[in-house]
RNA sequence: GCCCCGUUGGUGCAGCGGCCUAGCACGUCGGCCUUUCAAGCCGGAGAUCACGGGUUCGAAUCCCGUACGGGGUACCA
């Protein structure tokens, strides 16, 4: 294995709304190659735009990155070397930063009004010509500025970009990127409220951070030469780039509400497990080069190489997630399993949990002693809820028709039943197998088949036409239970064909 | 409009100049197994590797163009 230096890589979102799966995803890389370099992780919330602050999203974003197991080194909680990591507590910073590029002349003070602006882009649009600003605010002597400011009007910082050149920068996934400067205006890096644009604070955040890697969406690669001039205005080192591709919805548009995607907490609340989401989305954009797909975290983070990144997108298939999910739910460790299963269980019946009829706390014990049965039928954990709640209701209401599987007719469910329960009054012990084989038993005295003999105990024992294994379901009811079950399905089925045939 | 990135079956990936009569997985169809449902196993359909030119003895793989898709073009990130 090549020996890597330790990368040091931050996931900084905004904190403008909830945590979306492309955000999420990116996260994703940054840790696995935290991990697999040894290097640190570290959050950075970048809420420079006091317009779209959303509080909660602080939250949401923790939660999420919580929730899918991506640990942090340094974040604005944990604090670190580097703290505060919040880039509102950090304004000096990038003050500072601007003063420095003012005093060398590579940027400058700018008393253009938003209106103007706007007004120019209208002319240019009206023109056929290419909107853009067009760097009017460049020789604004001192006086100007002063006079600006003392009239109330905004004040911004803009950096001055070369009126020619080329720009070449080398992207992890894509190669060399070129850009021509003479098409990249002037750009604000100080709002006129003293805030710093996107391209000043992580520019000088990652470097005052130590970062060594700075992945980020597609989204970026037009800006990026921005970010490279500031940094060779500013003297300092440029960090490699690592531009992931976007996740798009399966009409190759951006995923949105619309599209079922959804944010990172609401596959949580809808029963995916943490490792299946963390290995799917890690699928999305990146392979380990051969054709392994299920993974645990820890063989993605050690697999993991930024080269293999790929550079088009993807499209979120949420079939696959699911099957994943099953995949994950499979061989997930039992007890855990049992844990993420109970609060689908617990929940309110309005919120998809078990009927408000039914006692909380749920039993902990019957639900584990299913999980095997249950592991391989459920493709999310709320499945669950309609597989087993047969097992905490008192009473059971069969529906008589259903007790009449296919090639059967009334006799033979009568004959089911009545061998069933007299079966299973003897059953020594009442386990699994002791009841599979006395049931079994059964084909030879009745003459039934396996299935004839099934259908109609399941259905008085369960109520559905579609439960969980018969003979580990019994177990775990109970032989009182179960039988009473028997004795009052037998009665219902008895009065449903003497109704049928008045 | 201009700039940037991309393009392998419906979807996600493998492929890095000959091993490709293009492999794997999801989905789909059929079968087997079977107490229901799943899971599992077996098999099928589905791709002129976006298109057109080059380079080469040889191209899905390299180069150019076109088309299409996406992104950017803010005192948003």
């Amino acid at each position: 294995m090549r020996t890597s230096t330790p990368a040091r890589v931050r996931f900084a979102p905004s904190p403008t709304g909830v945590m979306h799966i492309g955000g999420l995803r990116t996260a994703l890389y940054d840790w696995f190659l935290a991990r697999k370099t040894g290097g640190q992780f570290i959050l950075r919330i970048e809420d420079t735009d006091r317009n779209r602050y959303d509080p909660d999203a602080e939250w949401h974003i923790k939660e999420s990155l919580n929730w899918l197991g991506l640990d942090l080194d340094e974040g604005p909680d944990i604090g670190g070397p580097h703290a505060p990591y919040t880039q509102s507590e950090r304004l000096e910073l990038y003050q500072d930063a601007a003063a420095k590029l003012i005093d060398a002349g590579d940027a400058y003070y700018d008393d253009t009004q938003s209106e103007e602006l706007a007004a120019l882009r209208q002319r240019q649009q009206a023109a056929g010509q290419a909107p853009g600003y067009d760097n009017r605010g460049r020789y604004r002597t001192a006086e100007q500025i002063q006079e600006s400011r003392d009239e109330g009007l905004d004040v911004v910082v803009r950096f001055k970009v070369p009126d020619h050149g080329e720009m070449q920068i080398e992207d992890e996934v894509r190669g060399r990127l070129k850009f021509d400067l003479s098409l990249l205006q002037d750009f604000v890096i100080l709002k006129s409220d003293g805030f710093p644009t996107y391209h000043l604070a992580h520019v000088v955040d990652d470097y005052e951070m130590g970062i060594t890697h700075v992945i980020r969406g597609e989204e970026w690669i037009p800006s990026c030469p921005r970010h490279v001039l500031i940094q060779q205005a500013l003297d300092i080192p440029t960090p490699k780039y690592v531009h992931v591709p976007l996740i798009t919805a399966q009409d190759g548009a951006k995923l949105s509400k619309r599209h079922g995607a959804q944010s990172a907490l609401e596959y949580r609340d809808a029963g995916y497990t943490p490792d299946a989401v963390l290995n799917y989305l890690a699928l999305l954009g990146w392979s380990p080069g051969d054709d392994t797909e299920i993974m645990t975290r820890d063989e993605i983070a050690s697999r993991f190489e930024v080269e293999r990144i790929l550079s088009h997108p993807a499209k979120f298939s949420a079939q696959k997630l699911e099957w994943m999910n099953q995949q994950h739910i499979m061989t997930a460790d039992e007890d855990a399993l049992t844990d993420m299963i109970m609060p689908c269980l617990e929940r309110p019946e309005e919120d998809g949990g078990f009927l408000d009829e039914i006692e909380r706390p749920i039993d902990r014990g019957i639900v584990k002693a299913m999980v095997p049965v249950l592991r391989e039928r459920i493709k999310v954990l709320p499945d669950v809820v309609a597989l087993i709640d047969f097992l905490f209701v008192d009473e059971v209401h069969p529906n008589p028709e259903e007790m009449i599987g296919r090639r059967m007719d009334a006799e033979m469910v009568l004959t089911s039943l009545n061998a069933g329960i007299e079966a299973l009054e003897e059953v020594e012990p009442f386990d699994g197998e002791s009841i599979e084989q006395a049931l079994r038993g059964l084909t030879e005295s009745t003459g039934l088949k396996a299935g004839q003999l099934f259908t109609p105990i399941r259905v008085a024992v369960t109520a559905k036409r579609i439960a969980p294994p018969l003979f580990e379901s019994i177990e775990v009811l109970g032989r009182e239970r179960t039988i009473t079950r028997l004795r009052k399905g037998l009665e219902a089925f008895e009065r449903h064909v003497s109704n049928r045939s008045d």
